[in-house]
RNA sequence: GCCGUUGUAGCUCAGGGGUAGAGCACUUCCUUGGUAAGGAAGAGGUCAGGGGUUCAAAUCCCCUCAACGGCUCCA
């Protein structure tokens, strides 16, 4: 007999030979119809392999994580025996499954494979499924396995069974397929009843762009169809939060293609979101001890030269602006550090000078690839909310720290709460490519850690994701449709400093490098607007909402009078806008809700008599009358607390 | 930059080898109203740009540009 122990801590004896899920058919058959995998000892393995004596078992269905995953790997499985069956002759690369679904990279061989060709791929798929086919593991030598890819001539396959030890490989084989994998699966094809194939799109083959370019088929399924309708409906809610199509709406910025693809236009109504924004971050950076400086757009290449860009990304950033002067060159400045640099340079430096803190709203241009670009998330021409702080190796930790306080306290006031901190350090083998002392780096990457822990933050560590210069602490988050982006940032760097020859006089009465931090709590306006528009669904919090009330005349009569309440709300500095058009009220009410605009004001006779106004919230409906000053009171008393508590 | 898809009015979209369509928005007029769409008329397009095939191209073909979905990249 063997002793197992399940997640609520009871222990069951069963029978040696025991599986998974013949487990969960003793604890009670509903469960076993649900059992995808099973955790054992904290590893995700087949249901159906027997249990080893005194093990921790979970068992895992569509409701647990890696039950999905087990389930969508298991389908990638499926759609490539659907793939062959329909596309014989066609190579398969790699299919695991991600955060929804799962892909196929397939080489087609020049065969056109699009969304015509999805529901055939579908059905098929749904009709092997039904076949309730087992997945069954099968251990084979190295030498058996490349005999069947080369038979096959897959020589993707090949070429993973290459890097692959003899003793560690594994088929499974459902139906009439059989794949390279480590697994798990699940127990058999039945548990998929609904699947949809979502898009197709080229891949390298490795992810290295020298490699050939493979089709990746995107899909998703699930154990019960009513699963995939609702997926598909949250996909369709998700698209109506995109920043491109509600900054369309809303009116805040435009794209212009004879102004260049990647440059935004900043309307008026995003303007004055984004200033706002910034007046924010101003106010709580002169309060961190920082101090605003401008810089110019352009700088020399000379300046470039000296930081070492030139050399990195010269080839593909904009070109260097040629003047008059014969041999002259200038470059759009596609980032502001050097000059900042420059600023430390200005003067001598002591140490009881340190920290400096250089805070600008930097405009910068970048090159980026045209396929790269997106929304307002990539663009070609964006201001980082940027800082440089200099500081002597021993204030790091302090000034991180500070740093993360700020990014936090801005998130609190936007109520992100759905965000990752990445720090990025060194990749452990290859560390030559990396500058600066490994004193410095031991402590800088330790420094990051540390504060990161202390500030409580939810962290994940890469390695190898280091900048040269310096490790970093990056703030993602998700936008709409599940792409991660990268907002704040805290990079420490070694290597400008070095670079500028910057120093300042220690208590020695030596000279000292110091230490340069970049950082932006935002990223950049408009990565972070867009971010904004999407979290909110476009109805911005109150105090940065461009418009935050609307004036609605009941008829043309009044609208003098809702000028006059307009004048007024605007001197307690409140944003409000009069509907002036001639049409009735419900339409002007209809017209300010799709408008997200958080307050309506009525006006008609009674109110213009009592200078008083009808009040109504969006999606709240009638608040009843207020004389004018009463509301903007409660206008501004809202706007105060909501930046009060934080 | 690479693979794929798309490009028709300000917006959302229909149409499709034979003189360009709808709804909303816009302008004018009527209406002067009370909490999510009042009525009528009008204006608006080199069908992304360029080239080709054809008696005839918005429609078919090629190139370019842009957007979209990914890949690669992101100082």
């Amino acid at each position: 007999m063997l002793n197992i122990s399940l997640p609520d801590g009871s222990v069951r004896s069963v029978e040696e030979g025991t599986s998974a899920m013949q487990l969960a058919a003793q604890i009670s058959e509903g469960l076993a119809r649900n059992v995808l995998a099973a955790e054992v000892n904290g590893v995700v393995v087949d249901a159906s392999r027997p249990l080893p004596d005194n093990a921790t078992v979970k068992l895992l269905t569509w409701n647990d994580e890696n039950g999905k995953s087990t389930l969508w790997h298991s389908s990638a499985h499926l759609m490539a025996e659907a793939l062959e069956a329909l596309y014989p002759g066609v190579k398969l690369a790699i299919g695991p499954p991600i955060e929804n679904g799962f892909y196929y990279d397939v080489d087609f061989e020049g065969k056109p494979f699009t969304q015509e060709d999805f529901s055939k791929v579908e059905k098929l798929m749904l009709e092997l499924a039904r076949q309730k086919n087992e997945f069954v593991r099968k251990e084979v030598s190295k030498a058996d396995a490349i005999a069947y890819f080369t038979e096959k001539g897959d020589q993707y396959k090949l070429e993973l069974i290459e890097g692959l030890q003899d003793g560690e490989i594994t088929f499974y084989t459902q139906g009439n397929f059989t794949d390279l994998c480590r697994g798990p699966h699940i127990p058999n094809t039945g548990f998929i009843k609904a699947a949809k194939l979502m898009n197709v799109a080229g891949a390298y083959w490795r992810g290295d762009e020298k490699n050939k370019m493979l089709t990746r088929v995107y899909a998703i399924t699930f154990p019960k169809a009513a699963e995939l309708e609702e997926y598909l409906v949250q996909v369709e809610e998700a698209k109506k939060r995109d920043h491109r199509k509600l900054g369309k709406e809303l009116g805040l910025f435009h794209f212009s293609q004879r102004v260049g693809s990647g440059l935004p236009l900043w309307l008026p109504k995003g303007t004055d979101l984004r200033t706002r924004l910034q007046n924010f971050l101003t106010v709580a950076q002169k309060k961190a001890g920082y101090q605003p400086v401008i810089t110019p757009h352009i700088g020399s290449k000379e300046l470039y030269e000296t930081s070492g860009h030139w050399a990195k990304y010269g080839a593909d950033s904009f070109q260097p602006i040629h003047t008059p002067q014969e041999g002259e060159m200038y470059m759009l400045k596609p980032m502001n550090c050097p000059h900042h640099c420059e600023i430390f340079n200005a003067e001598p430096r002591s140490y009881k000078d340190l920290p400096l803190r250089f805070s600008e709203f930097g405009t910068v241009y970048r090159y980026e690839q045209t396929g790269e670009l997106h929304g307002l998330t990539r663009v070609r021409g964006f201001t980082q909310d940027d800082a440089h702080i200099f500081c002597t190796p021993d204030q790091v930790k302090e000034e991180i720290g500070k740093v993360i306080d700020l990014v936090l306290y801005i998130f609190k006031t936007l109520n992100f709460q759905d965000f990752l901190a990445q720090v990025s350090l060194r990749d452990p083998i290859n560390r030559e490519k990396y500058i600066g002392s490994e004193e410095n780096w031991e402590k800088a990457e330790l420094a990051i850690q540390e504060v990161a822990n202390e500030k409580g933050l939810r962290t994940v560590v890469e390695y190898g994701e280091a900048a040269f210069y310096g490790p970093k602490l990056d703030f993602m988050v998700r936008d709409a449709i599940g792409r991660k982006w990268q907002l704040g940032t805290v990079q420490l760097d070694y290597n400008l400093p070095e670079r500028f020859q910057l120093e300042y006089t220690g208590s020695d009465n030596q000279k000292h490098r110091p230490v340069m931090i970049h950082r932006a709590p935002f990223g950049s306006m408009e990565r972070f607007v867009a971010i904004l528009i999407e979290h909110c669904a476009g109805q911005f919090p109150l105090w940065l909402s461009p418009e935050q009330v609307r004036i609605l005349p009941v008829s043309e009569k009044y609208n003098e009078y809702a000028k006059k309440v307009a004048n007024t709300l605007e001197i307690s500095d409140i944003r409000a806008l009069v509907d002036d058009t001639n049409e009735k009220v419900g339409k002007k009410i209809r017209e300010a809700e799709l408008a997200k605009v958080t307050y309506m004001l009525v006006v008609g006779e009674t109110e213009m008599l009592a200078n008083s106004v009808s009040a109504r919230k969006k999606g709240e409906g009638d608040l009843g009358v207020f004389s004018v000053e009463d509301f903007a009171t409660m206008v501004n008393d809202e706007v105060a607390n909501m930046l009060k508590e934080i």
